[in-house]
DNA sequence: ATTTTCCCCGAAACCGGTTTCGGCAAGGGC
DNA sequence: GCCCTTGCCGAAACCGGTTTCGGGGAAAAT
């Protein structure tokens, strides 16, 4: 390994340490006749150096070109000046479409300041836990942002345990010691459950997302609380979990339809399960808008291509991202958790996807059942 | 500015540096009754080290959890083992769908070598260069992979000034200097033209994407070489360049059915514009995969889905990224620049989108005027 | 038996910054 | 006129590693 890295120096042949012509700070303080603490205390505005100096300093170093190592300042203060983020990457993966909003917030805000944003991912939660350990031993971040958050969070665990500052894109169930930016997803689907029994609907589903994640905790709550308000019964027959595929979405929307009273209406926890309502649909000959109404959550583009469009609750993905880092360089600053924590609301995109019902649940279900009969006359 | 730091260093009430309780390197160093010097040259396989100490020393660092602080470690070798990723996030960005996977081989291929990834997005290519410049200044990277490599690439101009070791994403202009991995779109277009050929196709149009980058030059020059060896004389008239998105797909098509010998067959630079042309099917009443064969390029999930599921040469982003992360570390630790360059195939992915066309290009010409004004008819 | 060689390792410098400590000079109070 | 602040900066330690240099001791050569 050594025979390696030594004739790998060997080759490059440069000066053994950082690039040549780096302007460092003994530069800048040789050039104005001063030490390098001083010029050091002068950048970083210590009152203990006259205004006229630090101005002069400023001047100079910026002049000069002068850019402190990133990392030469961290091994003093123990600030890399960098955040961390762990993007899980399963088999199907939903925050796939956002990743490139959410990665653009985030660096937006860290780079406003001067941070970095280390990436890494992982395939699995263990794998997660085992690459945030790795970062956490380097210290190549200073904090962390943990997006997806679970309902019992191992991440939340082990970042607690060592004392080292993170913030939730989401909640959890233990707040002790934690700062979150969460997207209101509760108000969400109560307002759509609402919006649709104003539209007329009586039976109205809810088809939800994985149960591990605490969003489906909170949307579920909220869809609950909404027929609550429309004054409509909860009936956990027209209840779904787990629908994370549009496959999933799909099985969902047909197993509600096959029922003796199925759903006129269909609020769906995510678009990429509501875009399985569409397909179900198609098969059993319904138009979505009149004989069945879905609402979605996210905002997924595709949404917006579907026929009709989907009517859904938009997230501002990069707003979150940029709000995440921001608040959790306050963080690491020194701000307290409890400070930091974030409520924002999902905006309706109203498109055509919901409606009055065309049919009552019974003629509904009457006209599944002869196309269903249909069918499977004709697979047999 | 420094009230801030004072009051906030105060709140933490923090050990002024690093972490309590981690093992430093003089720990272990003293736990074995050797100097720090010593362990480190153990740890990092110096040959003046016996044989016996260094597997002590390495056996003893394992126990006691050390791991050195990787900024720490930069500040005398010049290295922080990180790489640096710039993603320019346009309007209707083309690589956002494969961001994901592209991360994760990125990321999977440095963290075999205890890498990280630093990621940065900017707006625009003036963005991107700032970016650049002062994640170099910073030396928040030892080296870049620039992705979508342009002809004339300002990034390549930036880094090779500084001496600062990239790998790029596709190949560019001036070689020198310039290690790269690429996929061979060349060949994948040239195949596609042959094939089309040989299903019978005697005008088959090609719509190239943006003309900044330098795949578009490869795959149109695959694609003339295709023309060439069918036999097939090269028409002007036939080729679009600059079809970005989905819309600008299906006006190329709408412009390229409009001629007077309309092409029976497309092949299409990428597939988000090639799916453009399955909406001109759709409104001009044709049929995909026999009135009109396409063939795209990248292998985008959503052309799966497609009726008929798109025929397309597929990319496997995440092994690009793999590939090119691993390489970068081989040039950063003084690999030539000459010895790394590596070009993998496109895989075919036939699906139903091209097979012998039903019609000539007169007939096709016909039916493509009276519909066009049946349409015009009805929309005066 | 002495000298030379070689193998190991300790001591100390070094990397590029930050932070502490102390001292000098000017200003203020008595 | 003297002492005590106060403002400002130099000197030096420090952070956690890496790398250079040199020397002690055992083995080999003479």
């Amino acid at each position: 390994m050594m025979q390696k890295t030594h004739s790998a120096n060997a080759r490059t042949a440069q000066p053994r340490s950082a690039r040549p012509g780096r302007v460092r700070i003994g530069d800048v303080a040789a050039s104005l006749g001063l030490t390098k603490g001083t010029v050091s205390r002068a950048l970083n505005g210590y009152p203990d150096i006259a205004e006229s100096t630090q101005l002069r300093v400023k001047r100079a170093a910026e002049a000069m070109g002068y850019r402190p190592l990133a990392h030469a300042q961290a091994i003093r203060t123990g600030r890399v000046r960098a955040m961390g983020l762990i993007v899980e990457i399963g088999e199907y993966d939903s925050h796939r479409p956002f990743l490139a909003e959410f990665l653009a917030g985030v660096t937006r805000a860290a780079g406003a300041e001067s941070w970095t944003l280390t990436v890494a991912t992982s395939v699995s939660p263990e794998d997660t836990q085992t690459t945030l350990a790795r970062l956490v031993d380097e210290h190549k971040a200073d904090g962390f942002i943990l997006p997806r958050t679970r309902w019992s969070d191992p991440r939340v665990d082990l970042l607690r345990a060592q004392g080292i500052p993170f913030i939730l894109y989401g909640r959890t169930a233990d707040t002790t010691g934690c700062a979150w930016f969460d997207i209101l997803g509760e108000d969400a689907m109560r307002d759509a459950a609402v919006r649709l029994a104003g539209q007329g609907h009586r039976r109205i589903a809810f088809v939800n997302g994985g149960s591990e994640y605490n969003f489906a905790r909170v949307r579920h709550e909220g869809y609950l609380k909404g027929l609550e308000e429309a004054g409509l019964p909860a009936d956990p027959a027209l209840m779904a979990t787990d629908a994370v595929t549009t496959e999933d979405g799909k099985a969902a929307a047909e197993r509600l339809l096959r029922l003796d009273l199925p759903p006129t209406a269909f609020v769906y926890a995510t678009d990429k399960a509501a875009l399985g309502l569409y397909r179900a649909a198609q098969d059993l000959g319904l138009r979505i808008g009149s004989d069945l109404s879905v609402i979605g959550y996210d905002g997924l583009p595709e949404g917006a291509f579907a026929q009709p469009p989907l009517t859904t609750y938009s997230v501002d993905t990069a707003h979150a991202g940029e709000r995440l880092a921001a608040m959790l360089i306050e963080r690491i600053r020194g701000a307290a958790p409890e400070d930091l924590r974030e409520l924002a609301p999902a905006r309706l995109i109203a498109r055509g996807s919901d409606g009055p019902p065309a049919l009552s649940s019974e003629k509904l279900a009457t006209l599944v059942r002869a196309k269903e009969g249909h069918i499977q006359g004709r697979n047999q």
